[in-house]
DNA sequence: CAACCTCATTCATAGCATTGAATATTATTT
DNA sequence: AAATAATATTCAATGCTATGAATGAGGTTG
């Protein structure tokens, strides 16, 4: 049977794939403002560690996001700033704002929460 | 547990789960110039009636597309044209170029292809 | 109304994603 | 080098998605 070649969509699926999860969806927003490591995170989301490490890791296995380590702390950046470009065209589609905690759920010492905690 | 509502991102997650497939994106740059009918998909993918109307039915689900019926045969047309602009946003990323077969693979019979077979 | 189109739906199976729990790794500090 | 802190990985259970096969439903034509 003669049929029509669709592999050439694949690439685009993978990354519709990576934007399918709240989670992922959360921590690209959060990332749009520069780098945050890990531990932000926790504190930001209020989620645990292993769960948000694991997302993480699907963001860095498509190339959109990349590890700088600095001392204990782990910072992720996006690399791929592009995709923003669909995320937004998504949210005006939707017409739905990104819904991030204005401050961090819980405590946390890493250099971002330290100031955050100044500020207050 | 003090944990984020990532519950605002299903609106748009839901849409990322429609375009992960893709048949649904072949579809969708087919319907770019307007409404087709089944037939005419079948024809031009060279794929089962089944499938194609199984992919519809996710895409008229997720309300981006309508049918109308006319006679034997039904016709889709896209609804929410703002999904384009999260495809096109994707493929600029992607450096892609939506993939569609120049002719019908297989002979059809629908007004669209009978056209396309006058034409040549 | 019976045969025939075109299209939709249901069902079953296999595969992949999600997510919690436990544990490993890497770097720092003492 | 042992303890600790931050992050990553593995494993297992569960649920969701994909897809083929079979069948159903609506219109149409003779």
């Amino acid at each position: 049977m003669n049929e029509v070649d669709l592999y050439p969509y694949q690439k685009e699926v993978r990354f519709y794939k990576v934007l399918m999860h709240p989670l992922r969806l959360a921590i690209l927003d959060l990332l749009r403002d520069g780098e945050q490591c890990v531990c932000h995170m926790e504190a930001v989301f209020g989620l645990r560690q292993a769960y948000i490490s694991q997302q993480l890791m699907v963001l860095r296995s498509a190339g959109l996001v990349e590890v700088r380590r600095e001392g204990l702390n782990i910072y992720y950046r996006v690399i791929q700033p592009e995709i923003y470009t669909v995320i937004d065209a998504m949210r005006r589609m939707t017409q739905t704002e990104p819904v991030l905690p204005a401050k961090p759920l819980l405590p946390c010492h890493c250099p971002t929460c330290e100031v955050t905690q100044v500020q207050l």
